[in-house]
DNA sequence: TAAACAGTTGAGCAATCGTTCAACTGTTTG
DNA sequence: CAAACAGTTGAACGATTGCTCAACTGTTTA
């Protein structure tokens, strides 16, 4: 046991928690709003329905009935989750006659996902 | 309207679907397992219980009392999202005595976090 | 060995989520 | 203008989620 470990472990042997370190984490956390932010953010990439346009519109621009043709959902299921994306600056949407295009909004979606891909390749 | 943008209209002017692009980019999806176990990855971060215990676990390696008291929940429910963290291969745990340590166990997860709070920083 | 502490676990509950369904808006075309 | 099509929307539903509570395991210490 080195000297970190040991130090660790002075700090949490006591009574219920110990609260310089408590204290130290907690001076530390960012604020509530910014960690609500981040995971109502990963919220959108944490449906499969959602991934799999994502994907689908990371191909080429589509319009709605489409992707929900390519995809196997309804033209409903499609726009309300399109709806959720657009609402997170995922997607951009102009109409074009009676079709309405989608395409992907940001650039940092493929490179989300790309680390994602590379974690999960490395869990096995 | 340039012509990239008259092609796409072609496609889908017509009955329910344009059967082509539907296939081309069926055919260019990543098989539904894929997309799932992203979107099951994404979900560990869609929770801001457990964003801020991956903030907190950020700063230092911690064990499961001082976390709770240092985020104001209960050691149940820290345990709860713990074990959901270790299955996704996010924390790593070790025994010291009565305690268990928790630290971050992959490097992705500071990446991505990075690439969200740009993507959040940009949308206004 | 018994008491105290750290952490885990499973059942149960309230809240949230994703889909379906039906009704709606908006655009094009006969 | 009416019919047809593309897409949106809100209510309602079943499923999933995150928490609480209580009972449990495992480790230390008196």
């Amino acid at each position: 046991m080195n000297d970190k470990e040991k130090d660790l472990e002075m700090q949490c042997g006591c009574e219920h928690e110990h609260p310089e370190v408590v204290r130290e984490v907690r001076a530390a956390m960012p604020d509530e709003n910014v960690t609500a932010d981040l995971s109502d953010f990963f919220k959108v990439f944490g449906d499969s329905s959602r991934m799999r346009i994502l994907f689908a519109l990371d191909r080429r621009e589509l319009c709605v009935c489409d992707l929900s043709a390519a995809l196997g959902m309804t033209k409903s299921a499609v726009s309300h989750q399109l709806r959720f994306l657009r609402a997170n600056h995922l997607v951009a949407s102009r109409r074009s006659g009676k079709n309405i295009f989608y395409s992907l909004a940001d650039e940092h979606v493929r490179d989300i996902i790309e680390i994602a891909v590379e974690h999960l390749s490395e869990e096995d």
